[in-house]
DNA sequence: GTCTATACGCAGATAGAC
DNA sequence: GTCTATCTGCGTATAGAC
């Protein structure tokens, strides 16, 4: 578990952390996760650890904010895109959103336990973030819903279902399953589609 | 916090201990509440937790255990009546889901920290209780298929489509928000029947 | 920038009185 | 059945050498 690291690799290091850290708060959780643990696992003492991060919780942060923001500007932009009709854009953002969530794992960190341990001023920025998501997926159903393209009762709620739907994929899918991401993709693309018609 | 108990709860001390277990757990985590912590919201010391529980992960267990079963027992029977329709022991299913996942929120605790933090033999008890519910679903769904109330593409994607949509709801839902439960319930019982169409 | 050594408190769990 | 007192190890975080 404990390898030594080559010397040359100090640039590096702040990501290696980042990803080992992860994968341990993914897994065990954070508090569970002990600075030990993750110096162990990254190679290099716990004080190393303090040298690049203020505390446990900056790391936590760290990981978070990064994959937040580039979840957003993977997939905002898609569906702020005013030149593709409504059905198309989401569409494009349900196969990334299963791609990221499913390549980035680990960095999805959600759940009570790990908003909590977040400090006022970043989960403010989390919760941001996540806002700004909700608000294009649902200004595109509503979009959808104003030209025709999707009917539904209820815009809110037909969001929070879909946003759901896709969140759970990377909950059960393994690669070695039945079924290849790209069929479990295209099946939730239809699946979304009959869902808003 | 640490108010002192009357001596005439003993009985009902197990129960108060698992109700403010699940709550502190669902909150903070379970790395993260101590049995100190515990205790002291229970208004116990802490050497009275181990005198009703074997020790912290026993605690635990008792929580998912009880929830699981319990959830099991209200909707699986629902979902194997072989006298009423498909459609309608789906329907009447996601009802109870939605119902029984809001009332006992702090009970329902998922994801990889709770799991990993199970002895081996409590996980595969876990593991079976969740299976023999997704069985009971998917049957559901399949039925609904083989008598033509239901259209899918793919039976397997549809269950975990529907309960992904089911369990998210929890998460978001505040009883305070803008829509009553039962409205809630209502809209997706029809989403899900759209889904299925 | 990385290390060893360490401060200091809190963790799970137990002993034994009442 | 509940308590106080306690064991022992591990937690975050820091000091200071190299």
């Amino acid at each position: 578990m404990a390898r030594k690291r080559s010397l040359d690799e100090g640039p590096e290091l702040r990501s290696a952390i980042l990803a080992t850290a992860s994968t341990l708060f993914y897994e065990h959780g954070y508090a569970a996760t002990s600075i030990r643990d993750l110096a162990e696992a990254v190679g290099i003492s716990s004080s190393t650890m303090y040298h690049h991060f203020k505390n446990k919780q900056d790391v936590l942060h760290a990981i978070i904010l990064t994959f937040m923001q580039d979840f957003n500007d993977a997939i905002v932009p898609v569906l702020r895109d005013p030149s593709r009709p409504p059905a198309e854009r989401l569409s494009e953002a349900a196969r990334r959103h299963i791609e990221i969530s499913d390549d980035r794992r680990p960095e999805l960190l959600t759940g009570n336990p790990f908003r909590n341990a977040l400090g006022p001023d970043q989960l403010r920025q989390t919760i941001a973030l996540q806002r700004s998501y909700h608000s294009a997926v649902r200004d595109t159903i509503a979009a959808g819903c104003a030209d025709g393209s999707f009917i539904t009762d209820n815009v809110t709620l037909a969001t929070m279902a879909v946003l759901d739907m896709l969140n759970g994929v990377r909950e059960w899918f393994h690669k070695d399953g039945p079924l290849t991401r790209e069929e479990i993709i295209a099946h939730y693309q239809q699946m979304i589609a009959k869902l808003l018609r």
